[in-house]
DNA sequence: TTCCAGACATGATAATGATCATATGTGATC
DNA sequence: GATCACATATGATCATTATCATGTCTGGAA
């Protein structure tokens, strides 16, 4: 019989953080170039991975909020590729990457629960890619509501769906009162 | 010294390999439902993860060729939560999972670039979902051309950049066409 | 209660791209 | 060379959404 590993990995890695760090609105947690020496769990507020363009613009990739690793994959690179910034203000826990590493060699269970945690990543991530390939909102909202077993979202939070459907929130007021009609 | 792990984890895991299989364009790998029982990789040839909707069109979860793992998150799971079809001719490699989940116990070395494999799925699939959020062609083009270091796409690839651009080709070729005027 | 910020709602307009139609170029095959 | 499939190219039209403007509602603070 095969175990499926279950648990958060987010709180795993909490109960083995080394630091905690509260950060004020707009500061930066590292930059882009910057040496990779800690993991890094959001526990309150948000922080985010923004990859500055060449025009002035930036690419958000990471929205992190309660209980989030930040930028998973930069454990396994020498620098950053983009900036964390606190967008909110935010309480941060970290842990030192050597440290995180020889959990990772010595606990076989923390390794598993890691692997598992990416893997559920890349899901949600390709689910994401392809909600947002839809072109119209209503097909957006229709792929996105396959992914949460079509609970539909409570009042307050319609402007956060809105944004992660990549949509304006007006464009997705209209589409929730046309299904209503 | 923290040593960075590289190599490609889907050649080693092809090295695993118990066995192949020839598939026909149109034929399933796996159903929505099934058992977890291997996991994929395919050599030669494209095929594609869909998630079928309730009214009657389907979500594209992963389109895999050459050397791509299938579904690295149903390892971990029990069943399917999408189909796969080829939707051309396809070359793959299976390996049942347990002796998947064996390996991945037993060899520090290939637990670990199942890691870094996974962690390097997770980045790109964010920033393909980052790219997705621009809503002009010229703006994604940008994301686009950023993450692949400012090499512009061959003519012979500009219908498949479209795709993964998520826009028409038309709409791409007049993209192209305006940044050489 | 009064005030205020922020979410919700809706109208008008302009920008943008999907789609359809059609044409050109190019490489492979016979 | 003739032919075929497919990528590239470009024009015209139409559907859709972003944006701006403006207004309403609701929950929390004073």
């Amino acid at each position: 019989m095969i175990i499926i590993m279950s648990g958060n990995f987010a709180e795993h890695l909490m109960e083995r953080a080394e630091k905690r760090r509260v950060m004020e609105k707009g500061a930066f947690l590292f930059h882009e170039g910057d040496e990779v020496q800690s993991v890094f769990i959001v526990e309150e507020g948000v922080v985010e991975l923004t990859r500055p363009q060449l025009d002035g613009t930036a690419i958000t990739l990471q929205r992190a909020t309660d209980l989030t690793i930040l930028a998973e994959a930069s454990v396994y690179s020498r620098v950053y590729h983009c900036d964390a910034v606190a967008s909110m203000p935010a309480l941060v826990s970290q842990l030192s990457r050597s440290a995180f590493l020889a959990n990772l060699k010595k606990d076989q269970h923390f390794s598993e629960l890691w692997s598992v945690h990416l893997a559920k990543e890349v899901q949600s991530a390709r689910y994401r890619s392809e909600i947002l390939t839809k072109k119209t909102v209503r097909e957006r909202l229709d792929a996105w509501l396959a992914f949460v077993d079509h609970d539909m979202p409570a009042k307050g939070c319609w402007k956060n769906v809105a944004e992660q459907l990549g949509v304006s929130p007006e464009a997705f007021y209209r589409e929730m009162a046309r299904r209503n009609a």
